[in-house]
DNA sequence: CAGTGTGAAGCGCTTCACAGCT
DNA sequence: AGCTGTGAAGCGCTTCACACTG
């Protein structure tokens, strides 16, 4: 795939939103007013952050929804499926194994990793919890682009530096801490803290 | 509390990492270069960040990360522990019960909930599940503030009613969702696809 | 002299407003 | 007339640069 047009990050998060959008809508269009609507958002924003992927629109008429969902996809490369590992066999993890909303959007889980022995060969909803020593096999002969580190935050860094050995191409880290990853490794934070955290400053006493 | 004057949000959420920063670094003082770094951003940008909630630094010498620690709790009002309740005892919940992350920031949980009598009365990581019917009592009588809802999509509208009413002064929603919350309820969204859909972006075929 | 706090510049996302299409 | 797509304006966050301080 050729590097693809810089798009704002928000615009892509917002995306996530759009699609779901779409997704409960019933009728065959929806105005940018209508998307705006349910997805909490300006209209002028729905249609620039529409126009990035494409000219979707009638005027006069709104998007059709069908046309839109999938353009949309194809567009953001969801119209495919992609593989994950998770790493760490912890409560968040098992929660992850199964989370619909993965499956729902395209992305399958593999396996999942641990690197306590007495987790190991432990069957959660159905995978069984591989040692750390098979996730390079598995990164391979999978085709598994993404890595999920689920473990504590000591030892984040050296599942990332695994993951990112094996030859994932990006890693979701739920870990709370700044991981260092190689240049052509994508990285994302997700901070299960921060948003309670944030929230606090506004809360009375 | 009187109204807090107007952070930026991703000072906020920055606050959490600089937070961990300092509780990990040893030594007693600490510079905005050293926070940035360990943090993996700008180090004018820490000292902007820090400076909204007071004068923390000494020139040619940094942060004192004790008082510094300190001082940034109390601003933050995460200096007094804060009651959550968690509603649904699915996956999530029930990792997020025992979320370590939660309690080292003062955040207890004080009950989880959820709707379905065939949940209600199982013990989760020491967690009796309640019926619904109990909320309005429990986030009364143990001064609750936060409601986490991570019920799935069609319930989290009525979820969030529920703990509106009941008299929570904040949400965390993990629901996929868009929710509609009284003016006076702090409403935060955690999307756990929306990081790896972002992520689809910029992967290749 | 090392390092903070901050005014000002820079930059990018958001919103407006309207031409143009159906 | 209704609604999109978009140039331009608006606005807020980020970064720079430096006066100032211990």
């Amino acid at each position: 795939m050729a590097d693809r047009k810089h798009i704002p990050d928000p615009t892509l998060l917002r995306m996530c939103t759009y699609l779901r959008v779409l997704e409960r809508h019933s009728g065959p269009t929806i105005s940018s007013a209508g998307i705006a609507e349910a997805a909490g958002v300006n209209a002028a924003q729905v249609r620039k952050d529409l126009s990035f992927f494409g000219d979707f629109g009638r005027p006069g008429v709104g998007y059709h929804v069908d046309e839109l969902t999938a353009g949309v996809q194809r567009a953001m490369g969801l119209d495919r499926e992609r593989r994950a590992v998770i790493v760490g066999a912890g409560a968040l993890g098992s929660a992850l194994i199964s989370y619909p909303g993965f499956q729902a959007r395209g992305f399958r889980i593999a396996a999942i990793f641990d690197s306590n022995p007495a987790k190991v060969g432990h069957i959660l909803r159905s995978f069984e919890v591989m040692p750390m020593s098979e996730l390079a096999n598995t990164v391979a002969s999978e085709n598994v682009t993404i890595g999920i580190i689920t473990v504590p935050r000591v030892g984040a860094q050296d599942v990332a530096d695994t993951l990112a050995e094996a030859g994932v191409a990006a890693i979701v880290n739920f870990a709370p801490i700044t991981l260092r990853v190689p240049p052509h490794v994508r990285l994302r934070n997700v901070d299960l803290t921060q948003q309670l955290e944030a929230l606090a400053y506004y809360l009375g006493d």
